[in-house]
DNA sequence: TCAAAAGTGTTAAGTTTACACCCATGA
DNA sequence: TCATGGGTGTAAACTTAACACTTTTGA
């Protein structure tokens, strides 16, 4: 026997990417036109296959990479979606990422080069094939992560206001939070302290920006919030 | 064009299953020596190819039935590993899955056929591969799902006592609990109910023998331990 | 009769929730 | 001067954690 994988089917392994974004308080969806058979010209969410020499992480990323310009997202699996007739072109398993990307980063010629465009999250026009359910999937684990994680903060730019973190927190989470009982909570967190700047687009008063320092949480990484 | 997709890579896709057991008040996992190279002899995940008629999951469920004659075993997605060297035969995708058997199901036969046995899961040897990476990422999600959600009942036979639900729990969460609070919390769930039946196996006085109510459960479906 | 596991409540500490007003500023 | 978002503390409700002795029974 020469090799014995090889009486085994072998597959097209794709990559598809859930993308969230936050802007404006709401969370929001990089969505893509098709612009090839099967699906043409449907929303879907952006893929790409998977190639001999590059571990599907590295796919991941350089799917990412040719949408956004960006290199250095954070990412993460939520998992693999291989039922037979899930795309009816052919046979194809499909690994989902889901990805964080902060507004300042947002590189607008380039995703429209790709078709591609920002859906308000809870508007989200119908995706083919079963990438509805790789949202819904994602979602659940960004959620999950971003409250036990300090993950959110990819969602944010560089320095931010306590109403923008606790309005990102709102929307990852769904429901309202007090505002002192939250700021009370921050307070607490010693890894996000005051940059001494104050923002003055959002108020006439003006609120202190805040931003994350990863050597502090690094120091005793425990997060918990929602 | 007659086919978009020809022009991309296919792979061999995978199934890796992580079986957890509990006996004796501990973890254990099912592996398996294995029978045909590369790395012939060495300890390994139970795992399989994906065949063309088949998804994914039905491919989990068909592996672990040939492993153990069991076609209803609670069973979950973990994750895909696609590192290129990570099989050194050959380049092969492999989507790990973990199971829940009970110890009333163990069917010593069918494991033995397979070359499998159980290890105590603080002792499992090294395992071939990234598949201590798999167990190491299984045991954490089996964790955070079982702290959260019912599943633990798949480890323990229909009825149980008490002490063996905690044992159970601590088993998995890998620490201690306080006896009376933790049959408090458990008196607190309407969905866990006397069978009215003693245990005299584990003392000489005897335990009740508890068990998980579907239909209690799936009411009022919440659940926190640990 | 005694060893071994089963069973049983109370209190203190900590965490979470609810709640309302003053401040600073630019228009 | 006033409309707008920024900022601040306290008390009650609830949850979690700590803790030790009595019961039953087979060997």
């Amino acid at each position: 026997m020469k090799n014995f994988y090889c009486e085994y089917s072998k597959f097209h392994v794709a990559i598809d990417c859930i993308i969230f974004g936050f802007t404006g308080g709401k969370l929001s969806l990089l969505v893509q036109k098709r612009s090839f058979e099967p699906a043409k010209g449907q929303w879907s969410l952006m893929g790409g296959f998977v190639r001999k020499d590059e571990s599907i992480d590295e796919a991941a990323h350089r799917i990412l990479f040719e949408l956004t310009g960006l290199a250095d997202l954070y990412m993460e699996q939520v998992g693999t979606f291989g039922e037979i007739g899930r795309d009816p072109g052919e046979r194809v398993i499909s690994v989902a990422y889901y990805a964080l990307i902060a507004p300042e980063k947002y590189d607008t010629g380039n995703i429209r080069n790709h078709n591609a465009c920002w859906m308000d999250m809870d508007n989200v026009p119908k995706l083919i094939f079963d990438h509805d359910d790789m949202v819904a999937a994602a979602k659940r684990r960004m959620r999950e992560k971003a409250s036990v994680s300090p993950i959110g903060f990819n969602l944010l730019p560089e320095k931010f206001t306590l109403s923008q973190l606790q309005s990102l927190y709102e929307a990852i989470s769904g429901s309202a939070m007090d505002k002192r009982n939250f700021r009370k909570k921050v307070a607490s967190m010693k890894f996000i302290g005051t940059t001494g700047e104050k923002d003055k687009t959002g108020s006439r008063k003006g609120a202190v920006l805040y931003r994350f320092i990863k050597e502090e949480y690094d120091k005793e990484p425990e997060f918990k919030i929602l």
